[in-house]
RNA sequence: UGGGCUAUCGCCAAGCGGUAAGGCACAGGACUUUGACUCCUGCAUUCGCUGGUUCGAAUCCAGUUAGCCCAG
């Protein structure tokens, strides 16, 4: 018999390991890989030398591969996720937009990047430690159908990949509650077992991702500006349009009385406009970039439960085409913070039905 | 130059002789594989200044300073 090959991007977190520790035990050929996308060589070299803290993800993912007794490798992609995430996410920010970037990471650098030269390995699959399912569906589209544990559910992420890229890849982590992976990492006395998870964006480690754009964009980032109401009265002086996004509250330094929210950025006159909490909710939007998942196309008529970020539970919604490429979607109830350049992901029942790059 | 009004945390604002509410802003934390939202905690030994009356004053009195308004 001929095992199948698989290629897990290990992290060093709790959920890529265990990713692996599952397919091993599963009877899959596995193979560990960590993708160097952002960190510094240096940094990386002074851990692996054993410094103070020896922490760094890639120190943790050969230990756990060296557990698991699976070849381990780590391949770099700095030039794609420089390409395909980091200047995506300047860019976006220099255009008043509020881009995700773990969904271009996703589709670009782990599946498209990694996907790729995983195959030219021989793999059959990648693997990752995601919290969704993959499955194919009677009408022989793949699509990913939410985690078992709707608290810890990342399809929302998911929604961009291809067709292509679905049927190379398997999310066993899916098909357990957040706690029983936990577990089974003790039971594997996988090293990295009570790492806590979560993180801000993974190549801002501070948090300052304003500054960063600024490290990043240097002249090109929009001078500082001014704060306006709907109707065009000037309330204040903003920091540059890059350090927000529409729904923020905190920072705006703006002593109204009342809490104040950022409802529209417009980068061409370069201001802030500023509402009422009830200002920030639209019953409407508009997206391109369409992927199709679950949804063969999308037809005028159809309705889905669309999420507009990342922990969204879900608003329903009718869609309309308005072009090739683009879609309008008018929703059952007022939404929250619709924010150009965010996704909004369509989903059917459990399955992600498809998505897109919101416009307005 | 007369007359009146107001001066309390970065902003707004309670307080009316009994030992400084609250909101906004801000800071820290929680939450979170994006930005946000949300939640929790913190935030004036001091009330424009100087004296006085009181057991006791931000609160009463006098003077002083600043801003605003009306008159000229």
């Amino acid at each position: 018999m001929c095992k199948k090959k698989v290629v897990v991007g290990m992290s060093g977190g709790v959920d890529s390991s265990v990713a692996a520790c599952l397919l091993k035990s599963q009877g899959y050929d596995v193979i560990g890989v960590t993708m160097q996308i952002w960190q510094d060589e240096d940094t990386t070299c002074q851990s692996e030398n054993g410094g103070c803290c020896g922490l760094s993800a890639v120190d943790d993912a050969r230990r756990v591969a060296q557990a698991l007794d699976i070849p381990y490798y780590v391949m770099n992609f700095k030039a794609e996720f420089k390409r395909d995430v980091i200047d995506y996410f300047v860019a976006e920010y220099l255009r008043g937009r509020t881009p995700n970037p773990c969904i271009a990471c996703n589709r670009y650098v782990k599946w498209e990047a990694l996907l790729r030269r995983s195959l030219e390995i021989g793999a059959d699959y990648i693997a990752t430690g995601h919290y969704a399912r993959i499955e194919r569906l009677d009408t022989g589209r793949y699509a990913v159908r939410m985690s078992r544990t709707a608290a810890k559910d990342q399809t929302y992420a998911l929604y961009n990949l291809t067709q292509e890229q679905l049927a190379h890849t398997l999310m066993p982590v899916g098909e357990y509650e957040k706690d029983e992976v936990r577990k089974i990492a003790e039971q594997y006395r996988l090293p990295i077992a009570h790492k806590p998870d979560s993180q801000e964006i993974c190549f801002v480690p501070d948090n300052d991702y304003a500054g960063f754009i600024d490290r990043e964009a240097g002249s090109l980032v929009p001078p500082p500006g001014n704060f306006v109401t709907a109707d065009g009265r000037v309330l204040g002086r903003h920091k540059g349009i890059t350090h927000y996004t529409v729904g923020q509250r905190k920072g705006l330094n703006l002593a109204m009385g009342r809490p104040v929210f950022v409802t529209q950025i417009r980068p061409q006159t370069n201001e802030v406009v500023i509402g009422e909490a009830e200002d920030v909710f639209t019953r409407e939007l508009v997206c391109d970039r369409l992927n199709c998942m679950a949804a063969e196309e999308f037809h005028d008529g159809d309705r889905f439960l669309a999420k507009v970020r990342y922990g969204h539970r879900g608003t329903y919604c009718i869609v309309t085409r308005i072009g090739e490429d683009r879609l309008k979607c008018v929703f059952e109830e007022p939404v929250r913070a619709v924010t150009p350049g965010q996704a909004v992901v369509f989903y059917k029942g459990e399955y992600v039905a498809g998505g897109g790059t919101i416009i307005s």
